[in-house]
RNA sequence: GGGCUCGUAGCUCAGUUGGUUAGAGCGCCAGCUCGACACGCUGGAGGUCGGAGGUUCGAAUCCCCCCGGGCCCACCA
């Protein structure tokens, strides 16, 4: 019936043979999961098959280690996928690795020359792309034994990477497609340029530092305007102000004038445009409509003349004369010294602190430039949905509809803010990197033409005769990534995973992607397959450390997931991941948590020894036989309600913390204490039972040390393919007794917390009322116990009987007076409730005007409160 | 500037739609080497729920203001 489990949870060596014995048994493919009769649903037409639970793995970037960030991703998305799995509906968590363009191009980069000291222009673009792949390849292998150490449930057969020959068809094919329908076009824009990295990023890869740094101002023919990038001004030939502003109301938009400017006199112009803020310094200022993005769209706007400065090396053109060929930083400081000569400085102000755009990935400090680059179109109608038949939107409309029209459901909810703003402010997309590593652009110019867009054409439209040159340049992985929910069942083929599995069912992604990347995965799917790439999005929150810090190399306040795993097992870092996080709340993660953990793992390991030491042969269905077995056997269904219903709305934690709670503090702080005694020697099934159970809602949570104690009951399945719990016949007895008992002690008002009743000692109850017939019999029944006399003025016990080593005994009344009193000050708050709930019934504006639900609520309320007066003057009317 | 979020025991956090005496884990103190577990058991100390005001019979919970921390976006001539 069971074999003896030995003293100690080899953890390390469970692991390991438990990974491969699920997979041996391939219980993470979908095929595996049968109907009644053991046919895999996979194997039958799709309308005979129950609706399916997928999961995408967000792909971890193909450049190294897993991090706790990845560890939390693959625990979250394990526990559904585990959850699921036993639920009895084809699952599949689908697993795989992102090429990452920048990030593992600049990784590879950095390598080659702390080795070898060469540069990818050394190598050349193929031997570089080798290099790269070979890297890849070696990284792959780490990741995927990375992700099998944290438990992750996911169908390796299916596994899939986002350069691979399969995906890059797809890139390819919605490339071609949006090119065909105008989304994706190219022009010359204002984009943001990392000199560093040699290429551009799109406005999301932006982030602003702050930094402090000389303000000048200078004086301009008859205007100051003040700058931070003295560099810059050489091309600056006009002045911008404000329509409105009264200081500049004597000159007309237009009006030239000559002054003395860096590298002699200029003929300057008044430009008047709204752009310019008044309140602003002097409310004049000039433009670099080359080097900053919104001085180009006013160029644009009125026309104006655009020269470059600065070239993609960060160095001054021919333009700036004498300072030619100097790097920014040098030429600031001589420019500078050269108008301080001229005494056109007014003032400087060192104390200025200003935003620095840098490129978020390898920080390079981001130089607006004007160049030719590929965009998609986010404006020109072109996506339809199939929840609004006949309507063309655009990737706009599309992305907010699949959220406002509820297609898709964020959590938490409060991110549809976050997204609806970032829609509002969203610009074209910028898909087109000067990198090496990635999907070549699939666009073809006849030699000759290159970078000309009137002449470019797809593969497909290539004429003889012609000789192709391919477009240099990669496209942003993001275009790439994008694809994930669909690309990874194969598409453009309509394979029959993509049919059953897509839309898939939740994507469960930090909320620091949720622009890169998941609002990327609804533009992809909405165009390409008009529907959602999934129905729930999960943000979860960061892990940082434990002083709120985010967790990184250089701070070196770091945890290892490996390490931590080797150390305490998988399990530990698995429920220290998820125990105490909600959706969208940073959580703080330290070792201590960690080994606390490790510590339940040993105490769950002993509750099983010690059940199946003292009931090794057990086949008898669960029928308590005890108040003890009662009441265990009524909180595991109450655990298992809360669990579930927790699974199913995402509150993954709450459902981790009260196994947790559940499993120590009540089955071994309480029963199994109370087991010990020999006159529980009948409660075998019951504990067997409670055992069982636990283990079945433990997998999803701890599926390693879950799987190994299931081993030692010798049953017919692996546990993760056992069914999960679901409620019982006998469940409304046991609820039946259980509530008798907790009436009993409601009435007597006693014990809070209600379980915490140590052995061989008294549980006790204070009260003022008498107990009535019926209480008493099923207490006496149940508890054995006998009833003494009935309560009398400063008794102070009225009952006192003992069940097994349960010894329960009921105190009697010490002050009628004050009782009295507390109860009649009750009943008046509880009455003047029920008038309030009452008059605000009996308002009809709020009847008919606020929602049913709401209305049904005070309704609900006003009983309870009724009921409750009903108590009190029953307690009260006792009392005398 | 716009928005979000947090402030509860020494630390990390729970506290459902407002409802008896605000909870847990770790840490701390006292006592337990009784055959599941010292990675343990039993008990205990510790909180004017960031501050002030308001709504209410009743506020950690709802509203306003303030203080302090974090994040996102816009933008800084």
């Amino acid at each position: 019936m069971s074999t003896s489990l030995p003293t100690r949870y080899d953890f390390a060596a469970s692991e390991e043979a438990l990974y491969a014995m699920w997979e041996d048994g391939k219980y993470f493919q979908p095929e595996t999961t049968t109907d009644t009769d053991g046919v895999s649903f996979m194997s039958k037409p799709r309308e005979e098959r129950p609706d399916p639970f997928c999961v995408m793995m967000p792909p971890p970037n193909a450049t190294g280690i897993l991090h706790l960030g990845h560890a939390a991703r693959m625990t979250t998305e394990d526990i559904m996928t585990r959850y699921h799995r036993m639920t009895g509906k084809p699952t599949l968590f689908l697993p795989g690795t992102d090429h990452a363009g920048i990030a593992t191009q600049s990784k590879v980069e950095h390598i080659l020359l702390e080795e070898e000291g060469k540069t990818r222009h050394d190598l050349g673009r193929e031997a570089f792309l080798e290099r790269v792949e070979a890297f890849v390849q070696d990284s792959q292998d780490t990741i995927r034994n990375q992700v099998r150490r944290t438990g992750a449930s996911c169908d390796w057969s299916r596994e899939a990477y986002t350069f691979s020959p399969k995906l890059n068809k797809g890139v390819n094919e919605i490339f071609a497609r949006m090119f065909k329908d105008g989304l994706i076009y190219r022009g010359a824009r204002s984009i943001n340029w990392d000199p560093k990295l040699k290429t551009n990023v799109s406005d999301d890869e932006v982030e602003y530092k702050e930094e402090k740094s000389p303000f000048y101002t200078f004086q301009y023919g008859p205007f100051q305007i003040g700058t931070v990038r003295p560099e810059t001004k050489f091309g600056d030939k006009y002045v911008v102000v404000h329509p409105e502003d009264e200081r500049y109301a004597q000159y007309t938009h237009g009006d030239t004038f000559e002054c003395e400017w860096i590298n002699g006199p200029i003929t300057a112009t008044i430009i008047k445009d709204e752009a310019a803020d008044p309140e602003a310094g002097t409310g004049a200022m000039t433009i670099t409509p080359w080097h900053s993005q919104v001085d180009f769209e006013i160029a644009q706007r009125h026309n104006l003349d655009i020269e470059q400065v600065i070239d993609l090396e960060g160095k001054l053109l021919p333009i700036a004369q004498e300072f030619a060929g100097m790097p920014i930083e040098e030429a600031r400081q001589r420019i500078v010294e050269k108008l301080e000569q001229k005494g056109l400085i007014v003032s400087i102000d060192e104390d200025y602190t200003h935003n620095v755009a840098t490129n978020y990935r390898g920080g390079g400090v981001i130089e607006p430039q004007v160049m030719k680059q590929w965009f998609v179109d986010v404006n020109k109608p072109a996506v339809q949905v199939n929840w609004k038949p006949g309507e063309m939107l655009s990737i706009k409309e599309a992305l907010q509809s699949a959220v406002r029209d509820e297609q898709i459901q964020i959590l938490p909810e409060r991110f549809n803010k976050t997204y609806f703003s970032w829609i509002d402010n969203l610009r074209d997309w910028n898909i087109s990197r000067q990198l090496w590593w990635g999907h070549r652009i699939p666009i073809w110019y006849p030699e000759g033409a290159v970078g000309d867009e009137t002449q470019a054409v797809l593969e497909e439209d290539k004429q003889d005769g012609v000789t192709y040159v391919q477009d240099e340049d990669t496209l942003d992985t993001w275009f790439s990534s994008m694809l994930w929910t669909f690309s990874a069942h194969g598409w453009p083929e309509e394979t029959d995973d993509l049919e059953y599995f897509h839309p898939t069912s939740v994507l469960e992604t930090a909320y620091d992607i949720l622009f890169f990347w998941v609002a990327r995965m609804i533009l992809a799917s909405t165009y390409a397959r008009h529907e959602v790439p999934f129905k729930t999005v999960y943000l979860s929150g960061l892990i940082r450390d434990r002083s709120g810090a985010k967790m990184s190399k250089s701070k070196g306040n770091g945890i290892d997931p490996l390490e931590m795993i080797d150390k305490y097992g998988a399990d530990a870092v698995r429920l220290s991941l998820i125990v105490g996080t909600t959706p969208g709340n940073d959580s703080r993660l330290y070792e201590e948590k960690i080994k606390g953990y490790r510590n339940f793992s040993t105490k769950l390991w002993n509750i099983a020894r010690f059940i199946l030491n003292k009931f090794p042969d057990v086949t008898a269905a669960p029928t308590p036989v005890t108040l003890a077995d009662n009441w265990i056997l009524s909180r595991l269904a109450a655990v298992r309600d809360d669990v579930t219903t927790g699974l199913d709305t995402y509150n993954l934690g709450v459902g981790g913390e009260t196994l947790y709670a559940f499993a120590w503090h009540e089955v071994a702080d309480w029963y199994i204490e109370l087991l010990k005694d020999e006159s529980q020697n009948d409660s075998g099934p019951v504990a067997r039972f409670v055992l069982e159970e636990l283990l079945k809602l433990l997998h999803p949570y701890t599926p390693f040390i879950t799987e190994e104690i299931w081993k030692h009951l010798e049953k017919p399945e692996a546990l993760i393919v056992t069914a999960w719990p679901t409620p019982l016949e006998q469940d409304k007895e046991v609820e039946a007794a259980f509530n008798v008992v907790t009436d009993m002690i409601e009435a007597t008002r006693s014990i809070r917390g209600t379980l915490r009743i140590p052995a061989e000692k008294e549980l006790t109850a204070s009260t003022t009322a008498d107990l009535s017939e019926e209480q008493r019999r099923a207490i006496a029944q149940l508890a054995r116990i006998q009833f003494e006399e009935t309560p009398r003025e400063g008794a102070s016990v009225i009952a006192h009987g003992r069940l097994n080593a349960l010894t329960l005994s009921i105190e009697g009344a010490v002050d009628l007076e004050a009782e009295r009193s507390r109860l009649t000050e009750e009943l008046q708050n509880e009455e003047s409730h029920s008038e309030r709930i009452q008059k605000k019934l009996s308002n009809t504006k709020f009847v008919e005007g606020a929602p049913t639900e709401i209305v049904q609520k005070e309704r609900e309320k006003l009983e309870r409160a009724e009921h409750k007066i009903g108590l009190l003057k029953g307690q009260l009317e006792q009392l005398g």
